[in-house]
DNA sequence: CAGGTTCTGCACACGATCTTCACAACTTGT
DNA sequence: ACAAGTTGTGAAGATCGTGTGCAGAACCTG
């Protein structure tokens, strides 16, 4: 994970989201505040935060369509306020994309610890900020990719395949799949191009990187 | 993720234990309980969990030893159980790779859904659909197998058979329907073409596997 | 427009895989 | 135990898929 992660708090109650958002600060984390759903659903697009702290109780429209909106577009965990007791909103939320809930009132310690594990657990799985697995380290914003340390040129069709390959890690793609995702697409598109682009690929970062499945189509393996 | 979740709950307290088992039960996990931390440990590595439910006061040795030791083998989302206000140990809990807590006193309906919303956040991190039967696991999204924890290399055709027997097991399957099915079908194709995979699939996964059922088919058990 | 880079498609060689065959070993029913 | 049918086995040929190098096309960039 690169830099510092950005947390967007939505929440209508001026005095606790001042206190969230100082807390959060403190924390280390980027903070930006909005007190009411539509202003939330903007914010989470334009401010492209790691999590969403939201409270269920907004003016607008409430914090289960605001939940609703902002993975409708991005996957972002969002960590749900509830007020005691909730259940039903609770549960709506969960299903509705919510990763997490905190009942008021809450203690600032226990939120920051809920944040801290969500994050975490975000940052295991897909970080929006780079990706690493193993000894490989993509920097998505900069279009970088370092294997142990080491900075490798890519070309935009090779850094397109690798990042498509890193998202699923092991997952084995088709080459169909690939040059529709990676490449563009092409009437009559020849999947041997896929190779091309995979052996360049093996030449730079390393031939154990990407394993071929015979029949099928390729795959990007954890290296160590 | 096939079947059934399976949940290991380690938990001292008799009443407790029993009713954690038998609410995660109701709503249709499998589930194993210990009541201190050496079998807490020992279950975690027999039983095979797909999450864990852990008490922080246990007998033996602490809860925050035993999540250590759990996740030292296998990475199994936690779910720790502590006593109010013992956000010490929270922290130490959460630093030490649990995932998620929940504070004594809690609601059965606050538990349940917070193993669900844990498992859903696994499966959607870890993805990899996988068949598990017994000892043999088909990882679906890497096409990769292994058997007692050994991968073994397949052919395009012997993975397809494979999965196909291990999406029915125990079921026998004519040698026609896994011809077409796994193979491709040829006009006037020879059926004995199934025994030279089945044989390569003895081979490669053990003989004990694939079962023989004289003028039928072939059928896979599951192993122990 | 010149010079470079990148993308794409092709052909060949090699290796992996599929299929078949013949024969041995086995199962089943009598 | 025997005969008939079924399955296991190993090997060999046919087929298919992939790695590789190369060259023209398409694309920037100054």
């Amino acid at each position: 994970m690169t830099g510092q992660r950005r947390v967007l708090v939505v929440e209508d109650d001026i005095t606790i989201a001042e206190s969230v958002a100082a807390r959060l600060r403190a924390e280390g984390f980027v903070v930006a505040v909005a007190h009411d759903g539509p202003s939330g659903v903007a914010q989470a697009a334009a401010f492209l935060p790691d999590l969403v702290v939201l409270d269920v109780m907004l003016p607008g429209f409430d914090g289960l369509e605001v939940c609703r909106r902002i993975q409708a577009s991005r996957s972002v965990p969002v960590l749900m306020l509830t007020a005691r007791g909730d259940e039903t909103d609770l549960l709506v939320g969960l299903a509705v994309g919510a990763d997490d809930y905190l009942t008021k009132p809450f203690s600032m310690r226990e939120l920051a610890a809920r944040v801290h594990v969500l994050l975490r657990r975000v940052s295991r799985a897909v970080s929006s900020q780079s990706l690493e697995l193993g000894d490989l380290v993509i920097d998505l914003a900069a279009r970088r990719v370092r294997r142990a340390g080491v900075e490798a040129h890519l070309t935009p069709t090779e850094y397109d395949l690798l990042v498509f390959l890193a998202e699923r890690p092991s997952a084995v793609q088709a080459r169909e799949r690939l040059l529709a995702e990676a490449c563009g697409w092409h009437e009559g598109a020849s999947s041997r191009t896929v190779d091309s682009h995979v052996k360049a690929l093996r030449r730079k970062l390393g031939a154990d990187l990407i394993r071929t499945v015979h029949g099928v189509g390729y795959a990007l393996e954890v290296p160590r």
